[in-house]
DNA sequence: GTCTATATACTGATAGAC
DNA sequence: GTCTATCAGTATATAGAC
């Protein structure tokens, strides 16, 4: 028996796929319970709010991202740690790229309802990505310099997921992982270009 | 003079800043008429509906994004004009930060009134990154391979640079620069940690 | 070219029958 | 727990004076 009724994952499922295509103000109320095949009382008798529905969206979101980067990185030492949260990070996204879609564009909101839990668990998402690499940096970096390379390597498996699937969805997966672990190789900052 | 009306300017910056704060669904055209302190009749007469007001601020915003990194790549030879093009995509979004939230929230919507032209101009500003990596790649990498490289490294620097402003805007941008850059240099995969 | 005032449609949310 | 019907507020966009 599921913890949650069919009636709420109808909804949960609906407001996910319109609100990846219109975006979450873009996205009435009415088309979700159209979506979801039941009338809007039964979305407002199972969320309080459109805020709540979404936030409930999110929150579980990025809260599953955080868990499955942590698994990855402690599936592997060192570098192949950062490897495996990688591609656990891109298996999600072509997973649910309508939640990706939902999540890259509410990510850097600042000013909404639900604003103080999504920056928490971002930053929780974003610490797993920092754990991982703070054995990896010399020991005379900056302090502040680990969060905005977790950022670094955060934002370029999401851009890159996203521009996978969006443009080129029938790269295998092993490709798109290996393309953006090959920036990271050192070998791109060769000197001279390589055929030299 | 200015090519442009000193009224269109404020109505301009007046849907940059709403926009980047509330989204532009959730931004209205009264906000954007009271900030710029003109009345809506004046917006409607400069921009024909809400969508043309709004294109014409991110295809300008991506068309000066583009031809930046364009500058910024030939400025340099090899592995040089990405770090210069890593450098120039961080000044651009520490100087118009508004901007730079609005893209990002904006830059992977598939259905909205712009989408071609923002779909055309995102692409072109990739393929800077790809003519600047182009060189740099062996031989043997995948045909596919380079779009993906780049839209990681443009990921990173956008997710970088906003993760900058907004939770450590007092790190120096050379800091900065270099926390992005320093995960393409190959220090990260050193095989065990740089301590053992 | 800018204003005020208004038309028209839609939105989030609620009330109450079943 | 789900439905229909509806309210009250707000949105884009327009008309027409100045």
């Amino acid at each position: 028996m599921p913890r949650i009724s069919a009636t709420k994952e109808a909804i949960l499922a609906a407001a996910l796929e319109l609100g990846a295509l219109h975006g979450i103000s873009g996205t009435t109320m009415d088309e979700v319970s159209e979506r979801a095949g039941v009338a809007k009382g039964s979305v407002y008798y199972n969320f309080s709010s459109k805020d709540r529905l979404f936030e409930e969206l999110l929150t579980a979101g990025v809260s599953s991202l955080s868990s499955a980067l942590r698994n990855a990185r402690l599936s592997a030492p060192g570098f192949a740690g950062i490897e495996a949260m990688v591609a656990a990070m891109l298996a999600l996204i072509a997973g649910n790229r309508a939640l990706a879609k939902l999540m890259a564009a509410e990510i850097f909101r600042t000013d909404r309802p639900w604003q103080v839990s999504m920056a928490v668990l971002r930053r929780e998402a974003l610490s797993e990505f920092e754990a991982g690499l703070a054995p990896l940096v010399p020991a005379g970096t900056p302090r502040g310099s680990l969060p905005l390379m977790a950022a670094g390597i955060f934002g370029a498996t999401l851009m890159g997921g996203l521009e996978w699937l969006l443009f080129s969805p029938d790269t295998p997966a092993a490709d798109v992982s290996a393309a953006i672990l090959f920036t990271y190789s050192g070998k791109l900052d060769a000197g001279t270009p390589p055929t030299a």
